[in-house]
DNA sequence: GTCTTTCTATAGCAACCGATACAGAAAAGG
DNA sequence: CCTTTTCTGTATCGGTTGCTATAGAAAGAC
């Protein structure tokens, strides 16, 4: 998994993985299968550890805002995690790509869609409860809101630390519009007005 | 060019090289000498054709959030083109990559913090100035515009399509701090209290 | 102990990688 | 016309890719 988080599905050899592992590669064929499979099972095992953040923020948040805030807040941690690649595995992975691993591409494309889909789903959840106005883009708001999560994991990789993709995050939420729920006040859960 | 662009550096082969531009192996290798001195050609052409837009932005504007704003306005178009590869090139050529390409990608690397350090110089140069307060925080301020351009890559990789990124783009930059030039009135060139 | 089952290591498969040696065709010079 | 030079195509280099057949070692059953 650390190995395809880092370089990626197509540079890193069976040869490579043998060798970190401490197996030959029959072995590993009998475990696995296939490079395929095995690289399937590696970003499984990483969402499981390292990317479930996201899709926790988006489902356990009162608000989209809030959900969002959160989502960033921990990619910069996340993304920088001391001891482990940079940035994030879903969105680099599989970005330099032969044809025949057009399908390993359009796999993980699919779960970043996936992700954007949840967030669009979240405000106009909250343009119908009333929590944004009726007049909110949602789908640009997501995108802008994917585009910042992608946007700090190519930063982290560049070599960006972790309080500044913190202050980046914070920062990126100045943009986005304040609900019903914050507008007075700053706690915005139990005081209704 | 094209190639490179679409799939990357290392996932492209000489013979696909040697197919799209109709020569064969050895003259590829005269006219060029390397995969990798051709790479580099073909990523000056990218930057001469397609990729001098933010350096332009960010040197003619008066003020560095209205580079930004160019920029980020001028990426959505470019990382759309109908008929060429989506994204950026810089961004994304090099991101998967084994040991022994490391050079090319730390070599895209370095242009990318050449953006990076340009737009944190300009806006030092805006704080020294007085166009923006003495307590701006400038490395984080040119990480978060980094972020949206390279997040606005993925995003246009992904299928976003330029209105889109348009709108993302202006979001985007309601979370930059407003400049002394456009505290009152909006033409802020002309009009000095 | 002996037999059976499971696992692992050696060796090798066809296909492709980046890069070249060499021969033949085309063009330039006289 | 002939010679010299430049260019292009065929064939191939050693090395690596993902993947596997086969033989040998370890472990469990009795």
């Amino acid at each position: 998994m650390r190995a395809f988080w880092e370089h990626g599905y197509e540079a890193v050899s069976i040869a490579d993985l043998t060798e970190t592992m401490g197996i030959k590669a029959p072995s590993l064929y009998a475990a696995f299968g296939d490079k395929r499979t095995l690289f399937e099972e590696a970003v499984e095992a990483y969402v499981r550890d390292f990317g479930a953040f996201s899709g926790q923020a988006l489902t356990e948040e009162p608000t989209a805002r809030r959900a969002v805030a959160r989502m960033l807040r921990e990619a910069a941690a996340f993304h920088t995690l001391p001891g482990y690649p940079r940035g994030c595995m879903i969105i680099t992975a599989a970005t330099n790509c032969t044809a025949q691993s057009e399908e390993v591409m359009r796999s993980l494309q699919g779960r970043r869609a996936q992700t954007v889909e949840l967030l669009e789903w979240r405000i106009q959840e909250d343009i119908r409860s009333g929590e944004l106005p009726g007049d909110t883009d949602a789908h640009t708001l997501a995108t802008y809101g994917a585009t910042v999560l992608q946007g700090m994991s190519q930063q982290a990789r560049d070599g960006a630390d972790r309080t500044t993709l913190e202050r980046v995050a914070e920062l990126a939420m100045a943009a986005w519009p304040a609900g019903r729920s914050d507008e007075e006040g700053e706690g915005g859960s139990a005081r209704e007005a």
